[in-house]
DNA sequence: TGAAATGTTGGGGCG
DNA sequence: ACGCCCCAACATTTC
Protein backbone atom coordinates (compact mmCIF):
# COMPACT_ATOMS: atom_id res chain seq x y z
CA UNK A 1 0.00 0.00 0.00
CA UNK A 2 1.10 3.59 -0.70
CA UNK A 3 2.45 5.66 2.14
CA UNK A 4 2.85 9.21 1.91
CA UNK A 5 4.44 11.72 4.12
CA UNK A 6 2.34 15.23 4.97
CA UNK A 7 5.00 17.39 5.90
CA UNK A 8 3.92 19.88 8.06
CA UNK A 9 5.44 23.16 8.38
CA UNK A 10 3.26 26.52 9.22
CA UNK A 11 -0.03 24.66 8.34
CA UNK A 12 -1.09 23.12 11.81
CA UNK A 13 -4.66 21.93 11.02
CA UNK A 14 -6.38 19.00 9.79
CA UNK A 15 -9.20 20.87 8.45
CA UNK A 16 -8.78 22.89 4.65
CA UNK A 17 -5.46 21.50 4.00
CA UNK A 18 -4.91 21.13 0.66
CA UNK A 19 -1.35 19.37 1.17
CA UNK A 20 -3.14 16.58 4.17
CA UNK A 21 -6.06 16.28 1.78
CA UNK A 22 -3.45 15.67 -1.39
CA UNK A 23 -1.58 13.13 0.57
CA UNK A 24 -4.86 11.54 1.71
CA UNK A 25 -5.86 11.46 -1.87
CA UNK A 26 -3.54 8.51 -2.85
CA UNK A 27 -5.61 6.68 -1.12
CA UNK A 28 -2.81 4.83 0.74
CA UNK A 29 -1.27 5.25 4.47
CA UNK A 30 0.10 8.91 5.46
CA UNK A 31 2.76 9.83 8.48
CA UNK A 32 2.39 13.17 9.52
CA UNK A 33 6.08 14.86 10.19
CA UNK A 34 7.14 18.06 11.28
CA UNK A 35 10.95 18.62 11.47
CA UNK A 36 12.18 20.92 13.59
CA UNK A 37 15.04 22.64 11.68
CA UNK A 38 18.21 24.03 13.47
CA UNK A 39 18.19 26.45 11.15
CA UNK A 40 14.78 28.10 11.86
CA UNK A 41 15.47 27.83 15.92
CA UNK A 42 19.00 28.94 15.65
CA UNK A 43 18.20 32.02 13.73
CA UNK A 44 18.89 35.42 14.70
CA UNK A 45 15.16 35.54 14.01
CA UNK A 46 13.85 32.93 16.04
CA UNK A 47 11.76 33.89 19.08
CA UNK A 48 10.99 32.11 22.84
CA UNK A 49 7.64 32.62 22.55
CA UNK A 50 6.66 31.97 18.97
CA UNK A 51 8.14 28.75 19.62
CA UNK A 52 6.91 27.84 22.34
CA UNK A 53 3.36 28.59 21.15
CA UNK A 54 4.47 26.15 17.72
CA UNK A 55 5.22 23.01 20.13
CA UNK A 56 1.97 23.58 21.97
CA UNK A 57 0.36 23.76 18.57
CA UNK A 58 2.16 20.66 17.89
CA UNK A 59 1.21 18.78 21.32
CA UNK A 60 -2.89 19.86 20.11
CA UNK A 61 -2.15 18.64 16.42
CA UNK A 62 -0.51 15.19 17.39
CA UNK A 63 -3.85 15.59 20.15
CA UNK A 64 -6.56 15.99 16.94
CA UNK A 65 -4.29 13.16 15.24
CA UNK A 66 -4.64 10.57 18.08
CA UNK A 67 -8.65 11.21 17.19
CA UNK A 68 -8.69 10.37 14.02
CA UNK A 69 -6.32 7.25 14.39
CA UNK A 70 -2.95 9.06 13.76
CA UNK A 71 -0.27 10.48 15.71
CA UNK A 72 2.68 12.91 14.46
CA UNK A 73 6.09 11.80 13.97
CA UNK A 74 8.80 14.71 15.13
CA UNK A 75 11.82 14.23 14.01
CA UNK A 76 14.91 17.40 14.30
CA UNK A 77 17.47 18.07 11.29
CA UNK A 78 17.96 19.19 8.01
CA UNK A 79 15.00 18.87 6.30
CA UNK A 80 16.12 16.82 3.31
CA UNK A 81 17.85 14.37 5.01
CA UNK A 82 15.31 13.95 7.62
CA UNK A 83 12.85 13.33 5.09
CA UNK A 84 15.16 11.39 3.14
CA UNK A 85 15.98 8.98 6.02
CA UNK A 86 11.85 8.50 7.39
CA UNK A 87 11.13 7.52 3.31
CA UNK A 88 13.99 5.10 3.43
CA UNK A 89 12.87 3.52 6.95
CA UNK A 90 9.27 3.39 6.08
CA UNK A 91 8.92 2.79 2.34
CA UNK A 92 6.98 6.15 1.93
CA UNK A 93 7.35 7.36 -1.57
CA UNK A 94 5.85 10.90 -2.12
CA UNK A 95 5.68 14.38 0.31
CA UNK A 96 3.14 16.76 0.25
CA UNK A 97 3.23 20.07 1.52
CA UNK A 98 1.57 23.35 1.99
CA UNK A 99 3.58 26.04 -0.49
CA UNK A 100 5.61 28.70 1.46
CA UNK A 101 6.95 31.54 -0.03
CA UNK A 102 9.83 33.28 2.13
CA UNK A 103 13.25 33.11 1.00
CA UNK A 104 14.32 30.52 3.25
CA UNK A 105 11.35 28.50 2.76
CA UNK A 106 11.66 28.23 -0.99
CA UNK A 107 15.59 27.41 -0.91
CA UNK A 108 14.37 24.43 1.46
CA UNK A 109 11.93 23.55 -0.63
CA UNK A 110 13.62 23.81 -3.93
CA UNK A 111 16.91 21.48 -2.25
CA UNK A 112 14.53 19.13 -1.38
CA UNK A 113 12.85 19.29 -4.53
CA UNK A 114 15.60 18.36 -6.29
CA UNK A 115 16.25 14.91 -4.30
CA UNK A 116 12.91 13.83 -3.31
CA UNK A 117 9.47 13.28 -4.61
CA UNK A 118 7.80 16.91 -3.22
CA UNK A 119 4.03 17.89 -4.13
CA UNK A 120 3.58 22.08 -2.88
CA UNK A 121 0.36 23.22 -2.34
CA UNK A 122 -1.35 25.81 -1.72
CA UNK A 123 -3.52 27.22 1.16
CA UNK A 124 -1.20 29.71 2.94
CA UNK A 125 -3.18 32.25 1.50
CA UNK A 126 -5.77 32.47 -0.82
CA UNK A 127 -4.41 33.55 -4.13
CA UNK A 128 -1.25 32.14 -4.78
CA UNK A 129 1.49 34.50 -5.16
CA UNK A 130 2.25 35.37 -8.77
CA UNK A 131 -1.55 35.05 -9.29
CA UNK A 132 -2.80 38.59 -8.59
CA UNK A 133 -0.73 40.35 -11.07
CA UNK A 134 -1.34 43.59 -13.46
CA UNK A 135 -2.58 42.87 -16.95
CA UNK A 136 1.15 42.78 -17.10
CA UNK A 137 2.30 40.27 -15.60
CA UNK A 138 4.03 42.63 -12.92
CA UNK A 139 3.24 42.76 -9.41
CA UNK A 140 1.31 45.74 -7.63
CA UNK A 141 3.61 47.45 -5.12
CA UNK A 142 0.26 49.14 -3.68
CA UNK A 143 -1.90 47.79 -1.92
CA UNK A 144 -5.51 49.58 -3.38
CA UNK A 145 -5.53 48.23 -6.60
CA UNK A 146 -3.79 45.16 -5.18
CA UNK A 147 -6.75 44.83 -3.11
CA UNK A 148 -8.97 45.40 -5.87
CA UNK A 149 -7.62 42.91 -8.13
CA UNK A 150 -7.94 40.23 -5.70
CA UNK A 151 -11.52 40.49 -5.23
CA UNK A 152 -11.74 40.31 -8.85
CA UNK A 153 -10.52 36.90 -8.96
CA UNK A 154 -13.30 34.50 -8.95
CA UNK A 155 -13.90 33.29 -5.54
CA UNK A 156 -11.58 30.54 -4.39
CA UNK A 157 -13.25 27.27 -3.49
CA UNK A 158 -14.98 26.62 -0.17
CA UNK A 159 -12.56 25.23 2.66
CA UNK A 160 -12.27 21.78 2.67
CA UNK A 161 -13.23 19.27 5.59
CA UNK A 162 -11.07 17.57 7.87
CA UNK A 163 -10.41 13.98 7.39
CA UNK A 164 -12.89 11.96 9.44
CA UNK A 165 -9.70 9.20 9.99
CA UNK A 166 -6.05 9.14 9.44
CA UNK A 167 -4.02 5.57 8.70
CA UNK A 168 -0.67 5.80 9.44
CA UNK A 169 1.77 3.23 9.95
CA UNK A 170 2.31 2.47 13.76
CA UNK A 171 5.47 2.69 15.70
CA UNK A 172 7.80 5.11 13.30
CA UNK A 173 10.17 6.37 15.75
CA UNK A 174 10.72 10.34 16.05
CA UNK A 175 11.28 12.66 19.00
CA UNK A 176 9.12 13.23 22.12
CA UNK A 177 7.47 16.48 21.66
CA UNK A 178 9.57 19.01 23.78
CA UNK A 179 8.62 20.27 27.11
CA UNK A 180 9.67 23.84 27.60
CA UNK A 181 9.76 26.16 30.44
CA UNK A 182 6.04 27.50 30.77
CA UNK A 183 6.14 31.15 29.63
CA UNK A 184 3.35 33.16 29.77
CA UNK A 185 1.35 34.01 26.19
CA UNK A 186 -2.05 35.00 26.28
CA UNK A 187 -3.23 32.61 23.22
CA UNK A 188 -4.15 28.81 23.61
CA UNK A 189 -2.46 26.70 20.97
CA UNK A 190 -3.98 24.67 18.33
CA UNK A 191 -6.72 24.35 15.50
CA UNK A 192 -9.85 24.01 18.02
CA UNK A 193 -8.66 27.15 20.13
CA UNK A 194 -8.17 28.79 16.34
CA UNK A 195 -12.10 28.16 15.66
CA UNK A 196 -13.42 29.34 19.12
CA UNK A 197 -11.63 32.87 18.68
CA UNK A 198 -12.82 33.21 14.91
CA UNK A 199 -16.58 32.23 15.59
CA UNK A 200 -16.30 34.09 18.98
CA UNK A 201 -14.89 37.60 16.43
CA UNK A 202 -17.19 36.70 14.08
CA UNK A 203 -20.45 36.88 16.07
CA UNK A 204 -19.75 39.71 18.33
CA UNK A 205 -16.50 41.90 17.93
CA UNK A 206 -16.74 42.24 13.86
CA UNK A 207 -19.54 44.55 14.69
CA UNK A 208 -17.01 46.87 16.31
CA UNK A 209 -13.93 45.98 14.68
CA UNK A 210 -13.80 48.84 11.91
CA UNK A 211 -13.48 51.66 14.84
CA UNK A 212 -12.37 49.72 17.61
CA UNK A 213 -9.50 47.88 16.41
CA UNK A 214 -8.05 51.13 16.21
CA UNK A 215 -8.08 51.89 20.28
CA UNK A 216 -5.36 50.47 22.27
CA UNK A 217 -7.25 50.47 25.62
CA UNK A 218 -9.89 48.03 23.63
CA UNK A 219 -9.98 44.29 22.83
CA UNK A 220 -11.21 45.79 19.26
CA UNK A 221 -8.72 43.44 17.40
CA UNK A 222 -9.30 40.05 15.50
CA UNK A 223 -6.50 38.08 17.83
CA UNK A 224 -5.84 35.42 14.99
CA UNK A 225 -3.00 36.50 13.97
CA UNK A 226 -0.95 33.85 15.80
CA UNK A 227 -3.46 31.10 14.44
CA UNK A 228 -3.27 32.62 10.62
CA UNK A 229 0.78 32.50 11.52
CA UNK A 230 0.70 28.90 11.83
CA UNK A 231 -2.07 27.79 9.87
CA UNK A 232 -4.10 26.58 12.90
CA UNK A 233 -6.49 28.75 11.22
CA UNK A 234 -6.16 28.53 7.10
CA UNK A 235 -6.80 32.13 5.49
CA UNK A 236 -9.24 30.90 3.47
CA UNK A 237 -11.37 29.60 6.27
CA UNK A 238 -11.40 33.02 7.91
CA UNK A 239 -12.40 34.42 4.57
CA UNK A 240 -15.19 32.25 3.73
CA UNK A 241 -16.27 32.65 7.67
CA UNK A 242 -16.16 36.81 6.87
CA UNK A 243 -18.35 36.29 4.08
CA UNK A 244 -20.76 34.61 5.37
CA UNK A 245 -21.06 37.12 8.16
CA UNK A 246 -21.25 39.97 5.73
CA UNK A 247 -23.65 38.29 3.93
CA UNK A 248 -26.06 37.63 6.68
CA UNK A 249 -24.88 41.01 8.53
CA UNK A 250 -28.49 43.17 9.27
CA UNK A 251 -26.32 46.08 10.77
CA UNK A 252 -23.97 47.76 8.98
CA UNK A 253 -21.42 48.07 11.67
CA UNK A 254 -20.92 44.14 10.82
CA UNK A 255 -20.62 44.92 7.56
CA UNK A 256 -18.08 47.79 7.77
CA UNK A 257 -16.70 45.42 10.16
CA UNK A 258 -16.60 42.94 7.97
CA UNK A 259 -15.07 44.81 4.97
CA UNK A 260 -12.38 46.08 7.23
CA UNK A 261 -11.50 42.85 8.48
CA UNK A 262 -11.18 41.39 4.95
CA UNK A 263 -8.50 44.17 3.61
CA UNK A 264 -6.63 42.88 7.07
CA UNK A 265 -6.31 39.57 5.67
CA UNK A 266 -5.50 40.65 2.29
CA UNK A 267 -2.79 43.26 3.57
CA UNK A 268 -1.43 40.00 4.64
CA UNK A 269 -1.70 38.42 1.14
CA UNK A 270 -0.38 41.24 -0.17
CA UNK A 271 3.21 41.34 1.87
CA UNK A 272 3.59 37.59 0.96
CA UNK A 273 3.35 38.76 -2.82
CA UNK A 274 5.80 41.63 -1.91
CA UNK A 275 8.28 39.41 -0.40
CA UNK A 276 7.76 36.50 -3.19
CA UNK A 277 8.32 39.17 -6.06
CA UNK A 278 10.77 41.21 -4.32
CA UNK A 279 13.01 38.99 -1.84
CA UNK A 280 16.03 41.44 -1.53
CA UNK A 281 13.34 43.54 0.86
CA UNK A 282 14.40 41.04 3.58
CA UNK A 283 17.93 42.64 3.64
CA UNK A 284 16.91 46.25 2.68
CA UNK A 285 14.87 48.82 1.88
CA UNK A 286 12.17 48.37 -1.25
CA UNK A 287 13.31 51.70 -2.52
CA UNK A 288 16.46 51.40 -2.62
CA UNK A 289 17.40 55.39 -2.29
CA UNK A 290 16.11 54.86 1.46
CA UNK A 291 19.26 52.50 1.88
CA UNK A 292 21.19 55.53 2.16
CA UNK A 293 19.52 56.79 4.76
CA UNK A 294 22.46 57.67 7.58
CA UNK A 295 21.07 55.93 10.47
CA UNK A 296 22.07 57.21 14.07
CA UNK A 297 22.29 53.30 15.49
CA UNK A 298 22.46 54.84 19.18
CA UNK A 299 22.73 51.47 21.25
CA UNK A 300 21.46 53.28 24.45
CA UNK A 301 18.25 54.36 22.75
CA UNK A 302 17.55 51.24 20.90
CA UNK A 303 17.81 49.62 25.12
CA UNK A 304 14.97 52.45 26.06
CA UNK A 305 13.08 51.54 23.11
CA UNK A 306 13.61 47.40 23.47
CA UNK A 307 13.16 47.74 27.47
CA UNK A 308 9.70 50.58 27.31
CA UNK A 309 11.90 52.87 29.22
CA UNK A 310 11.69 55.70 26.81
CA UNK A 311 9.46 57.97 28.65
CA UNK A 312 6.98 58.31 26.04
CA UNK A 313 4.15 56.09 28.17
CA UNK A 314 2.44 54.54 25.20
CA UNK A 315 5.66 54.08 23.64
CA UNK A 316 6.07 52.04 26.94
CA UNK A 317 3.26 50.10 27.31
CA UNK A 318 3.64 48.82 24.20
CA UNK A 319 7.15 47.65 24.40
CA UNK A 320 6.40 45.87 27.73
CA UNK A 321 3.50 44.44 26.46
CA UNK A 322 5.37 42.57 23.62
CA UNK A 323 7.86 41.34 25.70
CA UNK A 324 5.58 40.45 28.24
CA UNK A 325 2.85 38.42 26.41
CA UNK A 326 4.46 38.10 22.92
CA UNK A 327 1.76 40.15 20.65
CA UNK A 328 1.30 43.99 20.31
CA UNK A 329 -1.86 46.04 19.68
CA UNK A 330 -1.67 46.48 16.02
CA UNK A 331 -1.65 50.74 16.33
CA UNK A 332 1.06 50.13 18.56
CA UNK A 333 3.42 48.36 16.50
CA UNK A 334 2.90 51.34 14.35
CA UNK A 335 3.80 53.95 16.73
CA UNK A 336 7.05 51.99 18.38
CA UNK A 337 8.03 51.21 14.63
CA UNK A 338 7.43 54.83 13.78
CA UNK A 339 9.27 55.87 17.67
CA UNK A 340 12.24 53.76 17.18
CA UNK A 341 13.06 54.72 13.41
CA UNK A 342 11.51 58.62 13.22
CA UNK A 343 12.40 59.48 16.78
CA UNK A 344 15.66 57.70 17.76
CA UNK A 345 16.46 57.21 14.17
CA UNK A 346 17.37 53.97 14.48
CA UNK A 347 17.60 51.09 11.25
CA UNK A 348 14.51 49.59 11.04
CA UNK A 349 15.73 45.99 10.51
CA UNK A 350 16.82 46.66 14.45
CA UNK A 351 13.53 47.03 15.20
CA UNK A 352 12.17 44.34 12.61
CA UNK A 353 14.65 41.64 14.30
CA UNK A 354 13.35 42.60 17.59
CA UNK A 355 9.77 42.27 16.98
CA UNK A 356 10.56 38.88 15.08
CA UNK A 357 12.37 37.75 18.72
CA UNK A 358 9.38 38.51 20.57
CA UNK A 359 6.33 38.34 18.69
CA UNK A 360 4.20 34.59 18.61
CA UNK A 361 2.54 36.01 15.29
CA UNK A 362 5.99 36.94 13.95
CA UNK A 363 5.94 36.49 10.33
CA UNK A 364 8.91 37.01 7.99
CA UNK A 365 6.42 38.98 4.85
CA UNK A 366 4.01 40.63 7.62
CA UNK A 367 6.86 42.13 9.95
CA UNK A 368 8.92 43.16 7.30
CA UNK A 369 6.15 45.04 5.24
CA UNK A 370 4.82 46.65 8.12
CA UNK A 371 8.46 47.74 9.61
CA UNK A 372 9.20 49.23 5.87
CA UNK A 373 5.88 50.82 5.94
CA UNK A 374 6.13 52.49 9.04
CA UNK A 375 10.64 53.26 8.03
CA UNK A 376 8.52 55.08 4.97
CA UNK A 377 11.03 52.74 2.52
CA UNK A 378 8.68 50.57 1.57
CA UNK A 379 6.19 49.32 -1.25
CA UNK A 380 3.11 51.68 -0.25
CA UNK A 381 4.81 53.34 1.86
CA UNK A 382 4.18 55.92 4.57
CA UNK A 383 5.71 58.67 3.16
CA UNK A 384 8.85 59.91 5.26
CA UNK A 385 7.38 62.67 6.51
CA UNK A 386 4.72 61.16 8.11
CA UNK A 387 6.12 60.51 11.47
CA UNK A 388 3.77 59.59 14.57
CA UNK A 389 3.20 62.25 17.51
CA UNK A 390 3.60 59.64 20.39
CA UNK A 391 1.80 61.78 22.65
CA UNK A 392 -1.20 62.52 19.95
CA UNK A 393 -1.58 59.01 19.09
CA UNK A 394 -1.65 58.22 22.87
CA UNK A 395 -4.36 60.54 23.47
CA UNK A 396 -6.34 59.50 20.61
CA UNK A 397 -6.13 55.81 21.24
CA UNK A 398 -6.07 55.36 24.55
CA UNK A 399 -7.92 58.37 25.30
CA UNK A 400 -8.36 57.36 29.37
CA UNK A 401 -4.65 55.88 29.83
CA UNK A 402 -5.96 52.44 30.44
CA UNK A 403 -3.54 50.41 27.97
CA UNK A 404 -0.65 52.88 29.49
CA UNK A 405 -2.08 51.97 33.30
CA UNK A 406 -1.93 48.22 32.51
CA UNK A 407 1.39 48.41 31.25
CA UNK A 408 3.37 51.10 33.08
CA UNK A 409 2.37 50.30 36.64
CA UNK A 410 4.55 53.70 37.77
CA UNK A 411 2.04 55.62 35.89
CA UNK A 412 -1.14 54.16 37.79
CA UNK A 413 -2.09 56.99 39.71
CA UNK A 414 -1.17 59.90 37.66
CA UNK A 415 -4.18 61.95 36.45
CA UNK A 416 -5.85 61.14 32.88
CA UNK A 417 -4.56 64.67 31.77
CA UNK A 418 -1.30 64.35 32.07
CA UNK A 419 -0.73 60.31 31.44
CA UNK A 420 0.04 60.79 27.92
CA UNK A 421 2.85 63.84 29.23
CA UNK A 422 4.13 62.75 32.58
CA UNK A 423 6.60 65.20 32.56
CA UNK A 424 3.89 67.95 32.12
CA UNK A 425 2.69 67.11 35.52
CA UNK A 426 3.06 70.43 37.78
CA UNK A 427 5.23 69.63 41.15
CA UNK A 428 2.44 69.82 43.86
CA UNK A 429 0.72 67.21 41.69
CA UNK A 430 3.45 64.54 41.41
CA UNK A 431 5.05 65.25 44.84
CA UNK A 432 1.23 64.40 45.96
CA UNK A 433 1.62 61.19 43.40
CA UNK A 434 5.67 60.41 45.10
CA UNK A 435 5.99 60.78 41.11
CA UNK A 436 9.46 61.99 40.65
CA UNK A 437 10.78 62.20 36.68
CA UNK A 438 13.94 60.62 35.83
CA UNK A 439 13.70 58.69 38.94
CA UNK A 440 10.23 57.03 39.48
CA UNK A 441 10.26 57.15 35.55
CA UNK A 442 11.76 58.17 32.85
CA UNK A 443 12.07 61.64 31.62
CA UNK A 444 11.37 61.40 27.59
CA UNK A 445 14.84 60.25 26.01
CA UNK A 446 14.32 62.52 22.82
CA UNK A 447 12.21 65.83 22.34
CA UNK A 448 9.94 64.94 19.93
CA UNK A 449 10.10 67.86 17.49
CA UNK A 450 13.56 68.28 17.48
CA UNK A 451 13.72 64.52 16.45
CA UNK A 452 10.82 65.25 13.83
CA UNK A 453 13.29 67.98 12.23
CA UNK A 454 16.07 65.26 12.20
CA UNK A 455 14.65 62.43 10.28
CA UNK A 456 13.23 65.19 8.36
CA UNK A 457 16.25 66.15 7.33
CA UNK A 458 17.85 63.08 7.24
CA UNK A 459 15.35 61.48 5.00
CA UNK A 460 15.86 64.27 2.56
CA UNK A 461 19.45 63.83 1.91
C1' DT B 1 -3.11 53.44 8.73
C1' DG B 2 -0.20 61.97 10.51
C1' DA B 3 1.15 66.13 12.17
C1' DA B 4 2.69 70.78 11.89
C1' DA B 5 2.58 75.04 9.57
C1' DT B 6 0.09 78.21 7.25
C1' DG B 7 -4.08 80.29 5.45
C1' DT B 8 -9.00 81.67 5.85
C1' DT B 9 -13.14 82.86 8.05
C1' DG B 10 -16.20 84.86 11.16
C1' DG B 11 -17.87 86.15 15.77
C1' DG B 12 -17.19 89.18 19.49
C1' DG B 13 -14.79 92.80 22.21
C1' DC B 14 -13.61 97.32 21.97
C1' DG B 15 -12.61 102.15 20.79
C1' DA C 1 -22.60 101.98 13.33
C1' DC C 2 -18.23 100.93 11.98
C1' DG C 3 -13.47 99.37 11.62
C1' DC C 4 -9.97 97.05 13.84
C1' DC C 5 -8.00 93.40 16.33
C1' DC C 6 -7.88 88.96 18.45
C1' DC C 7 -8.34 84.35 18.12
C1' DA C 8 -10.81 80.05 17.84
C1' DA C 9 -12.32 76.98 14.40
C1' DC C 10 -11.74 75.06 10.31
C1' DA C 11 -9.36 74.29 5.74
C1' DT C 12 -5.33 73.81 3.03
C1' DT C 13 -0.60 73.14 2.30
C1' DT C 14 3.69 71.39 3.54
C1' DC C 15 6.84 68.33 5.63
Amino acid sequence: MAISIWWVRRDLRLADNQALSAACAEGGQVIPLFILDPRLLGSQYAGEKRQAFLIDGLRSLDADLHRIGSYLVLRRGEPAEELMRLMGETGAGEIYAEADHSPYARSRDARVANQLPLHLLPGLTLHAPGAVVKADGSPYTVFTPFSKAWKNLSAPASPLAAPGRLSTPPGIPGEEIPHLPEVSIPFTAGEQAACRRLEEFLSAGIQTYAVDRNYMDLEGTSGLSPYLRFGMLSARQAVHATWRTEANALDPGSRQGAETWLNELIWREFYINVLFHFPRVRRGAFRQELNGVRWLNNEEDFSAWAEGRTGFPVVDAAMRQLTATGWMHNRARMITASFLTKDLLVDWRWGERFFMQHLVDGDPAANNGGWQWSAGTGTDAAPYFRVFNPVLQGKKFDPRGAYVRRWVPELVKVPDAYIHTPWEMPVEVAQALGFKLGETYPAPIVDHALARQRVLAAYRV
